[in-house]
DNA sequence: ATGTCACAGTCCCTGTGA
């Protein structure tokens, strides 16, 4: 199975890239954040025409979660089940993987209600993934870089979201139940970036931050043969601001 | 110098979010 995931900042703005991207890569399953659309936007005709079956947990001007497979997409779960008001989570069956499409909350800033929101939305999702019964692949937006290897500037970052304590600690929890961050397992050392900001040419200057994030359970990561950030996909006309990270599964 | 992008509302600019 190839997997991918991939926050495509507005699918409305970005589907001939998404399209081209599938076209090109030809991925079993994607999950999508940031759609930015309602489920009546959702392109879903268009998908199947590539040959694939998709679900979409959308709202509208923000948020927005989707699962896009060829392999099979059944038992639909939209949100955690609680009051949460923003739609940034969804689960479905691919093939007998139990995937999870996440658009973790930003946070803003430490001292703004929406950085409790992130850490209050992280752990109902640990409580949604304390219970597995299938093979599972966690992917998403999490809006936290695990380390400092995986920002760019971390003295730059000292106070700010994405680094702090608190959140690495929430990720911290998933891996404590079994759960592996493949790409950076796969490449200990390495530099990996999956987000450049618009802003101040970060691209093209390497100030990235590897946020995008793909967790498997134990038993899929030993049969992991690779994963890595498509960094072709934030180049070139109207690039979303993150790559896609994939993971390839013998 | 936030060297940007996307959205919605109300227009072709401004505020918001990232």
């Amino acid at each position: 199975m190839k997997l991918a995931t991939w926050n495509v900042n507005s699918l409305t703005a970005r589907y001939a890239r998404v399209a081209q991207w599938i076209e090109a890569n030809e991925p079993d399953v994607l999950l999508l954040q940031e759609t930015k659309m309602t489920d009546a936007k959702f392109p879903f005709d268009a998908f199947a025409e590539l040959g694939y079956e998709s679900a979409h947990y959308g709202q509208g001007q923000w948020n927005g979660v989707a699962i896009v497979s060829r392999v099979g997409l059944v038992d639909v779960a939209r949100g955690f089940g609680d009051d949460d008001p923003e739609a940034r989570y969804m689960g479905a069956t691919c093939a007998g993987v139990r995937v999870h499409s996440c658009y973790v909350p930003n946070g803003r800033a430490l001292d703004d209600d929406h950085y409790l929101y992130k850490l209050r939305w992280l752990a109902s999702l640990a409580t949604l993934l304390a219970v597995r019964d299938a093979p599972t692949i966690v992917g998403g937006d999490f809006n936290v870089a695990p380390a400092d290897l995986d920002c760019y500037d971390p003295a730059a970052f000292v106070g700010a979201t994405h680094v702090s304590a608190p959140e690495r600690d929430a990720l911290a929890a998933l891996e404590a139940t079994g759960l592996v961050d493949i790409t950076r397992r796969l490449h200990p050392e390495e530099v990996i970036y999956s987000w450049w900001d618009y802003r101040h040419g970060a691209f093209h200057r390497g100030w990235g931050l590897r946020i995008d994030l793909l967790y498997l359970d134990e038993a899929l990561a030993q049969r992991a043969s690779a994963s890595y950030v498509d960094r072709t996909a934030r180049k070139g006309e109207k690039p979303s601001d993150h790559a896609p990270v994939v993971v390839e599964i013998a």
